[in-house]
RNA sequence: GGGCGGGUAGCUUAGCUUGGCUGGAGCACCCGGCUGAUAACCGGGAGGCCGCAGGUUCAAAUCCUGCCUCGCCCA
């Protein structure tokens, strides 16, 4: 081993580009996996984004988990293999490529052709790639991103096909309706957050209808904002809790306005809560009822004919629904079970006819009405309308303002439309969700048991197609009668396409490259067992099916590397946002539920959102985004992803601010790298050799041995909390002990040791140890931090960092711990605080010694005597037991243990102790015999404090150990003699000089000439503090005169009285 | 409308599980000190209806209830 360099100035951005360069010269990551290659492996699996947007500030955060966990877990010898994926499917992407190319229906997209459509989707997939790939680089997330899995490829479609024909297999398959937001113009459904783009306030007419039950005079009343939906009618809902009433109007309306009326002597029943609402007559009540008394009555429809009943035995009754509420309308909801989510599930549910009244071109179907039929349904609001009020089925009409989505990109307000949808059966797997959840080690635990579970528990089946273009198409062939066949492999289709071309069906030809993707697929015509021809469901799937089959899809499973899922499964860590609570961490297991009967992770990190400073979300819109690459190139990546990590716990919302990041520069990494600079620049100069003349560590100095205590016991508390997920936590302390501890206290302390140029054994122990501290600090920030400490380790130890052994597991590799001497440095500490507290107070300068100080109580100083001596400026430091010299006492009460005994009269006892007198009472106490406002006080009721007397400059500290409290008091002889002021005036003055010397840039070791004039209010400068002078200052030629200085001489004040130097 | 989480100094936050001495720290601010020690350090100061309102208790930032508010997810 040689000596290490020296370090030289802190530039983060170009050390840090500098060491990018070396990683990538030395394959540095992919050694980092290949010395661990017998380890036992530690599976990641690595989400995969979407290459077609920029990457931002919120990535790099969740790259920094990631990385972190992986680079720790392959520190501690784990197997860590980090394969790069890409999610390249679906609606975003389609959408993106229909803005470019202006396609904006799906007619025009057949117009264009859907072959070049998929092929222009396919490549503005990589848009960003690079943009991705030089972020991940420069934040320095280490993984594979040349051999990634993409969803897009044939080994993951095909994978994901097996997948799906296993669900078929198992009957988790199926074909259904769904309700979906859909735009007749473009002929598209719309996910949420397309709608989320459209939403419009407008005014609309809503209207109460009267709906005449069959055996009674009365109607009910149900009310609508959607009057098309009104033919489609075959149910009507009330909640079976809710209160209704029977009302018979008793006057004719005055004022009415609008459509529609009632008669006096008519009857309706709605909710009695909404009566006032709802009624514009005068009415009676006549009875009142539980929603549950309506259920099963059978009522008139509105347009007969216009639905067929078909099998149904409850269409147009009144049915019982618990989403039924009181807020508005009339208490009862009018049922379309194809146009609306809540009307298709009830619908299903207590079995409505499931019909289409409205074509997927908007407008009614035939045989619905005659003035209705054919035309788009917007447009017959009125006639409908009209229809009701002529049939005496119109009570009243309403004008109506909401928010209603709206198709983004013809502005036309959307339908809610039941369309044709193929569904994973979840519910019929809840309960092995719910099991598998529960093994789930989740961080925060509330995400998995609350957010994640709540959404389990309700789980409804997975609505797993899109009607679209670009995706993995859905392997179903299925024949006229509804046969089908759902193919799970290349091989099988081809062996499906011969067997369709010996029936002699006319195909394509189906080679083993065959491009898995629409609309290839969609020309393969299958032929059914009976014989009949099968055309593949025209549908892609839902991209997050895709993603939910990355952890072994990304293997190309089951058709390659069996071994992955048989030794690599389940996954040991996964880590993204909690916005993917219900997205990828619920497919993928969902995926492996339905598939493997297995749990699919067994840790899942959930990560808080990023907001900006303010705690906002960030949003192109507001611009208040944060660009990684501005603090990239500032303050560099170490720094950011230090500022992220300690911020605050990865689940909690992260208010990401700049200043935050500069901070943690400033304060941390520049700290770091000081001391760093300080052991670097002597070492070289020394050649110190770390591996040679190692001094055990307990004949180094109790200075040495406290600094590597220090370290083993952060050490080890850093790799508890890294494993309760407290990652925060850990890095606080670490840094709090690299800047305080570390730099504040040990380098401080030390700096005169390093400054001898003979080598002595003080000054190895201090190489050593700075040595020993340096390396194990940056074992412990490396996986979070990565590029300074490498640099720092590499110059020590001669290779990377990130090659190294995790400090922790093995008793061994972590330097002795002494907590008794760890806490006596802590007394030492506060003792020299208290030191300056106490000359604060006294008004006396810190450079103006003092002859004595004296430790009362407390643990044996006696070896920091010397530190203390210099730290206080005291000549003499000692102990002494003598209390009442310097102190009194005074007794404090203790609220908790006498709060028990005195309950209420807690107050009256508080005040009694306060003004007992301190020294009678205690000895009473220590007799037993005492008593305050009627209660025996015990010495576990009060609390002694000593507090020192006038006379000396005091002050008491409590310092705790084994559980015990020790007062420890500092007392200064406050005292000057001229020695003192002798002593003190030269420090002074010394002080000024170097000031000057830092001033005119001069070199430590150069000469000065000096003149001082001390004049006459100053204390007499006695030889000896003389010579000091000169020696510390490196005066060569020195002169000491009276009086004024010259002007061009530097002027200062010490107490009041003047003095004048120069420097040449 | 439902679920989950947050609200503590100008800002970022610790403390809340298990109630108890004067609610702790950092940044910024002011005063002082110290420094051949770095964008550092030390002492002091100012700055807190601990979101609001009730309840439990001798005692509530902490436990309970309701509300307000912000964020996310879902309707």
């Amino acid at each position: 081993m040689v000596a290490p360099n020296a370090a030289g100035e802190y530039d983060s951005v170009a050390l840090e580009e500098s060491i990018m360069k070396r990683w990538k010269e030395n394959q540095t990551f992919a050694r980092s996996i290949e010395y661990r290659r017998d380890g036992k492996p530690f599976i990641f699996l690595e989400g995969p984004p979407t290459a077609n947007g920029r990457p931002g500030i919120h990535h790099v955060v969740a790259r920094t988990y990631k990385d972190l966990v992986c680079r720790w877990k392959t520190m501690e010898g784990y197997l860590v293999e980090r394969k790069g994926g890409w999610d390249t499917h679906g609606l975003p992407v389609e959408i993106e490529v229909q803005k470019r190319l202006d396609l904006m229906s799906n007619d025009a997209i057949m117009e264009f052709g859907m072959e070049k459509f998929n092929e222009e989707c396919r490549n503005s997939v990589w848009t960003y790639e690079d943009a991705w790939r030089k972020m991940s680089e420069r934040m320095a997330f280490w993984v594979d991103l040349d051999n990634p899995y993409v969803t897009l490829h044939n080994d993951f479609i095909e994978s994901s096909w097996w997948a799906l024909k296993q669900m078929f297999e198992k009957d988790l398959l199926y074909r259904g309706y769904k309700v979906l937001p859909y735009c007749p113009q473009t002929g598209t459904s719309y996910s949420s957050h397309e709608v989320a783009l459209g939403y419009k306030e407008v005014e609309e007419p809503s209207v109460y209808v009267k709906f005449k039950l069959e055996d009674d005079d009365a109607s009910i009343l149900a009310w609508t904002t959607t009057p098309w939906t009104l033919p489609g009618n075959v149910g009507l809902a009330v909640g079976p809790e809710v209160t209704y009433c029977r009302v018979r109007i008793s006057e004719e309306a005055g004022n009415w306005d609008g459509r529609g009326g009632a008669k006096v002597g008519e009857e309706v029943i709605l909710a009695k809560d909404l009566l006032k609402e709802v009624m514009r007559h005068h009415v009676e009540i006549i009875s009142e009822f539980p929603g549950s008394e309506l259920v099963g009555k059978a009522y008139i429809p509105l347009f007969p004919g216009a639905v067929d009943r078909g099998e149904s035995k409850t269409a147009w009754t009144v049915v019982s629904a618990d989403f039924v509420t009181t807020s508005d309308g009339t208490g009862v909801v009018h049922t379309a079970v194809m146009y609306g989510e809540d009307d298709y599930n009830l619908g299903r549910e207590v079995g409505f006819p499931e019909v289409h009244t409205v074509g997927m071109d908007g407008a009614f179907v035939e045989g619905i009405h005659s003035e209705l039929d054919g035309k788009y349904v917007k447009d017959c609001d009125d006639i409908i309308i009209n229809l009701l009020t002529d049939s005496n089925k119109l009570y009243r009409e309403k004008m109506y303002v909401h928010d209603y989505p709206h198709c983004w990109r013809t502005g036309h307000p959307l339908l809610y439309y039941g369309m044709e949808s193929w569904f994973v059966r979840m519910t019929a797997v809840k309960e092995r969700l719910l099991e598998f959840n529960d093994q789930v080690e989740w961080a925060p635990d509330w995400v998995g048991e609350g957010r994640f579970g709540e959404w389990l528990r309700n789980v409804k089946d997975w609505a797993i197609s899109r009607e679209r273009f670009w995706g993995t198409p859905l392997p179903v062939w299925r024949s006229e009668d509804g046969e089908m066949k759902c193919i799970g492999s290349i091989e099988e289709l081809q062996h499906e396409v011969e067997k369709a071309n010996a029936a002699g069906v006319e195909n394509p030809t189906c080679p083993d490259d065959v491009d898995l993707h629409r609309p290839i697929v969609d020309d393969f015509v299958l032929i059914s067992e009976s014989g009949s021809l099968m055309k593949r469901e025209p549908f892609v799937m839902d991209c997050w099916f895709d993603s939910g089959c990355a952890f072994f899809a990304q293997w190309h499973y089951p058709f390659e590397n069996e071994d992955k899922i048989t030794d690599a499964f389940p996954i040991d860590y996964i880590c993204e946002g909690v916005d993917q609570t219900r997205g990828w961490f619920y497919t993928l297991l969902a995926v492996s539920t339905t598939v493997f009967d297995s749990i699919c992770y067994k840790r899942c990190l959930s990560l808080g959102l990023i907001l900006d400073k303010d705690g906002k979300k960030m949003s192109k819109s507001k611009g208040n985004v944060v660009d990684p690459w501005d603090h990239f190139n500032k303050e560099g990546a170490d720094s950011s992803r230090w500022y992220m990590v300690t911020a605050g716990a990865p689940w909690n919302p992260l208010k990401f601010d700049p200043d935050g990041v500069r901070e943690t520069y400033a304060k941390f990494f520049l700290t770091l790298w000081n001391v760093y600079k300080f052991h670097a620049d002597y070492a070289a100069l020394d050649g110190f050799d770390p591996e040679e003349d190692i001094l055990p560590v307990e004949k180094r100095p109790e200075l040495d041995r406290w600094i590597l205590s220090r370290a083993s016991t952060v050490a080890k508390e850093y790799q508890n909390q890294f494993i309760n997920w407290d990652f925060h936590k850990a890095c606080r302390d670490l840094e709090d002990f690299v800047i305080n501890d570390f730099s504040n206290w040990y380098v401080r302390r030390s700096r005169r040791r390093l400054w001898d140029e003979a080598t002595n054994d003080d000054k190895r122990a201090c190489q050593h140890t700075l040595h020993e501290v340096l390396s194990l600090v940056c074992k412990l920030t490396a996986p979070v931090a990565p590029f300074m400490v490498d640099e720092i380790y590499s110059n020590l130890n001669g290779d990377s960092v990130h090659l190294s052994h995790w400090p922790i597991q093995d008793e061994g590799a972590l330097p002795p711990q002494d907590l008794s001497l760890e806490s006596k440095m802590e007394l030492v500490r506060s003792l020299a605080e208290t030191g300056r507290r106490i000359r604060v107070k006294a008004k006396r300068r810190q450079r103006l010694p003092c002859n004595e100080g004296w430790i009362v109580g407390g643990p044996d100083l006696g070896v920091f005597h010397e530190i203390l001596a210099e730290e206080l400026n005291v000549e003499n430091i000692s102990t002494v037991n003598e209390l009442d010299k310097f102190q009194q006492i005074e007794l404090s009460p203790n609220r908790k243990m006498l709060g028990k005994k005195c309950r209420q009269d807690l107050p009256s006892v508080l005040e009694a102790i306060s003004s007992a007198d301190p020294n009678s009472t205690w000895e009473e106490i220590q007799a037993g015999t005492c008593k305050l406002a009627g209660y025996e006080i015990t010495s576990e009721d009060v609390e002694l404090r000593r507090v020192e007397k006038s006379g000396f400059a005091a002050e008491t500290i409590t310092f705790s150990e084994n559980d015990e409290d020790l007062d420890v008091s500092l007392v200064l002889d406050m005292q000057i003699t001229p020695e003192l002021a002798s002593k003190g005036l030269a420090r002074d003055i010394i002080r000024r000089i170097q000031q000057k010397r830092k001033d005119l840039g001069l070199d430590i070791e150069e000469n000065i000439e000096l003149t001082v004039w001390l004049s006459d209010g100053n204390p007499e400068l006695l030889d000896n503090d003389w010579k000091h002078l000169q020696n510390e200052t490196r005066a060569g030629a020195a002169k000491l005169e009276l009086g004024t200085g010259p002007n061009d001489s530097e002027e200062f004040e010490v107490d009041d009285s003047k003095i004048y130097f120069k420097v040449n």
